[in-house]
Order: structure tokens, then C-alpha cells, then sequence
DNA sequence: CGTACCGCCTTGGAGTCCCAACTTTACCGA
DNA sequence: TCGGTAAAGTTGGGACTCCAAGGCGGTACG
């Protein structure tokens, strides 16, 4: 079985448990290249695969000109479901209640809806939409992405959002005062690698996953808004609540 | 800008461009290594670096012997929560009632607790649990994994579990049949790198990450059972409806 | 007609070099 | 003591090369 591994798996392995007893803690140098071609007595591409998996992992992270280190585990915040989330901004209350100052900005603009957008709003091709683009940040880093669609007929019924002031109502705000009610918030969410957009804007090492949270406003089965929340699939972690049942 | 970008950045980002509208269509043959040499004029490592770039975002798959192919985009079955779910088969309704027929093996036995699961449970190190393990299929493929833990004091409120007839009763009926009542289930979801070992019974190719799904029946503050699910990040996500409020 | 086999192609593992960009450190001079 | 600089070490991109294992198609043989 481990006879006839491939040789990089030998580092990996070997590393990997180094790692998990804590022979190497968090912060610690990993050996470089040219030692890992010594120590182990392989190619330098054997080590640098090695490294390769490892940093892939997550479990090392590469600096350049200075070396490989153990990455600190990363804290997972959690996103608590389950309860109302405040419309403009998803998550900040959960990062306050950590203790983490949460700052936004958005922009809003009005475009046409695409096919996935049309589809997932249930109106037709090119209807005018309004998109909303968020972007979170706490202790100083971008933790989350959010880009919200809703029909500009619906968004007319508040005040376009003044990007200045922040002072835009919440969504179920504007549609109360409407006369619409929200009867339902439903959400799915999944697992993938980021878009080069993506990793740019939310400064993701190569590696890690984003979870792409897709929610839908209803009132009865017509769809008053989407968002697509995008976050580090390493530092947040979902959390809610099911109805024990018989 | 683009200018001096990496080399194999340009191949991944041509293949990538080709992929997403339609010139590759899944199920393609992408250019092999040699013809992606001649044709971007670049070298091998460039191009074998582009490749393993794609096969790491699950755009493509290589076959030893074949080529790369472009991979067919994977239904996301839903994993509704939010509802009652069956103790011994979590996600088999799910899965059925997407029209496939699921099958599960689980095997049950006594082992002690250790950190992570006694801290879990809020027993003491060493406390014996009865740890079961599930193995799930779904259309010939393993779909999930899950591994619960119960104290053995609680287990014994009912039998022990009997491999062969898969009859055990679900924890919550066990439960009131011994007077206890289920007041809470709490899932936690995150999303990581599959271990060796669930790389293997999952049949995972490299590149897709798992969503670990880690719940806990409570009693009160009491933790009845912990389990962790895993299942492969690139077939499952997760839908729920949130309570609207103002 | 069916089958076994051979040769070509492809992937994935591995080794060796080279180089640019960057960090860290040590040293030297003011 | 302090600041600047140079040297050494490290990552990440890249080019070549060799090889084993495995898929696939065509051919030849029974």
C-alpha cells in the first residue's frame, strides 16, 4: 500500500502529521525547497508538489522571498441563520456581536437583467433591475461579497439608494410601506472556487474555497429580490436551527 | 495589466474562456499537453500548469491515458433543512425524492471519547460513546458520509444497533421512549479539504472541497448525539427558508 | 467474424536548471 | 547608534527531459 506511493506523498504525509501533533505549530517555517531535497532525499519537484498540496490544503501558506509558515487556523466566524437578517447588511451584525468593527460600502445601479437573473427573478429577459454591489470588511480585511437584484419596478416604490448617507431602507421596510409583504426568505448555498474577481476583491489565498450563498425575497411565489453573498469558505461557517420533529 | 502575466495564466484563461461559452462544451476533449505547447507556444510545464489550474476549479477532469475532458456541470442536489430529518437516513429522503434510490450501510461500536468529541458532548475524556458510522449511495456513487456519537449511557435506552436489519429506531424515538425530550437540533456548516480517507470513500477527484455539516441534539443544554455529514461540495447544497421579520 | 496484440498517444510523477522578484540579515560606514 | 547597502536565501514561473501506467485504434491472426 505505502510501498509504491508517489514520492511528493511521502513529504505531504510526513509534514502533514508534523503539522497536526504540533512538532510544527501555527507560524512555524516550514522547511524550504532546497531542505525537503536534502531531508527527504527527493527532487525538487517532489518538494515543491509537496509544498504545492499542502499550501492547496490550507494548511501552509507560501511567502514570497521569505518562506512557507503553518497557517494560524483560522477562526470560523458564524453566520447565524435562522432568525431575520437586516436587509443592507447581511452579516455585520454577527461580526459586531464577535467583537469585530464591520464597515460597507455598496453601489447601486440600474441595468438589464441577464438570463440568470431574469430567471431566478422570474421576469423576462432585459428587464430593468437594480443591482446592488456590497463589499464587507472587518478587522481590516474584505470578508464579504453581496450583489443584490431587484426588479426597478419594485425599487421604485423607495427612493433610489444615495450611496453617501448609507440611509436606504431595508428591503421588507420599502415593501411594507408598499403594501407587499415578505412571506418567505429562502436561501441555498454551495461550495466553489472563487472567480478571479472574487479572490481579488476578498483577497483569497490560492486554495480557498468561497461559500456562494444565494437568497430570494418571496411575496407568495413572486421573487422580490435576489443576493449572491459571497464569503471565504476558511473564516466563516454557517450556524441555524431545525424544529426537532417526532 | 495583462501584459506580463504568468504564460499559463493566458492558456487558463483562453481554455476557461472556451469553456464558458460553449466552444468546449462539457464532455470536450481540451488539447493535449503536446498540442497546447504548439499551439500557445509555450512549454510543457506551462501548460501542464494550466491544466492542473482548471482541474483544480473542476472545470475539467484528465483521464490517464485519454486527455483532459471538459466536465459535465454536476447537479447540486438540494439538502433541504429546516424540517424534521430521519436520524438514520439524513439525506436519503432528499435524495429520493429527487427520483434515486439510495442505499446506506452503517456499522455501530463502543469506542471511548476523545478531545474533540468529548468536548462535543460535554462528557469527560475517555467517556464511552457508541460511535456510528454511515456510508451513503445514491445512483451506484457514494454520496455521503456520516459519523454520529452518543453516549453510551444514552445508547443503552435502546439496543444496540443491529448491522444487519438496519431496524434500530431514530434517536428522537428513542429518546421519548426513555422520557427524554429532543428541545433543539443546531447544524454547523463549513467547507474544507477532504481527508485522505473521505478523498477515498467519497471517490472525490482533487480540487473538490466537502461541506462538513456537524450537528448536535439537544435536551435543554444537554448534547444527546453529535454527527458529522460530509458530502462532496461539488453535488450538494444547501436550501432553507428563514423567517421573515420586520 | 471475433479476438488478441502492438504501437501511438496521453496523463502524471519525477529530476535538473535557470531566472526574476522579494525578504531577511548581516555588515559597514557615517 | 543609526541608516543604507549588499549578500544570501526563498518562492514562484518557466523550459526540457525521461519514464511508467493506462487508454485506444488498427491490424493481423486464428
Amino acid at each position: 500500500m505505502t510501498g509504491n506511493d508517489p514520492v511528493y506523498l511521502r513529504v505531504v504525509e510526513e509534514l502533514r502529521a508534523q503539522i497536526a501533533d504540533g512538532t510544527l505549530p501555527p507560524g512555524a517555517p516550514i522547511p524550504s525547497r532546497a531542505q525537503l531535497t536534502q531531508r527527504f532525499r527527493v527532487g525538487e519537484t517532489a518538494a515543491r508538489h509537496a509544498l504545492r498540496v499542502l499550501a492547496a490544503e490550507g494548511l501552509i501558506i507560501g511567502r514570497v522571498g521569505s518562506g512557507h509558515y503553518v497557517r494560524e487556523k483560522s477562526v470560523l466566524y458564524p453566520l447565524q441563520r435562522g432568525r431575520h437578517l437586516d436587509h443592507d447588511a447581511p452579516f455585520a451584525a454577527d461580526l459586531q456581536a464577535g467583537g469585530h468593527r464591520a464597515t460597507w460600502d455598496w453601489r447601486s445601479e440600474q441595468v438589464r437583467a441577464g438570463r440568470e437573473v431574469a430567471r431566478r427573478l422570474r421576469v423576462a429577459d432585459g428587464t430593468p433591475v437594480v443591482r446592488t454591489r456590497y463589499v464587507f470588511r472587518a478587522e481590516g480585511r474584505p470578508m464579504q461579497l453581496a450583489t443584490s437584484y431587484e426588479p426597478a419596478e419594485l425599487g421604485r416604490t423607495g427612493p433610489l439608494p444615495d450611496e453617501g448617507t448609507g440611509a436606504r431602507k431595508s428591503l421588507p421596510a420599502r415593501m411594507s410601506a408598499a403594501g407587499i409583504k415578505v412571506t418567505d426568505v429562502r436561501e441555498s448555498v454551495h461550495t466553489r472556487v472563487p472567480q478571479p474577481a472574487e479572490s481579488d476583491l476578498l483577497d483569497l489565498p490560492t486554495g480557498v474555497h468561497v461559500l456562494h450563498i444565494e437568497r430570494t425575497h418571496w411575496s407568495g411565489d413572486r421573487p422580490l429580490e435576489i443576493s449572491d453573498i459571497i464569503v471565504p469558505g476558511d473564516r466563516f461557517r454557517l450556524v441555524y436551527s431545525l424544529p426537532p420533529g417526532s
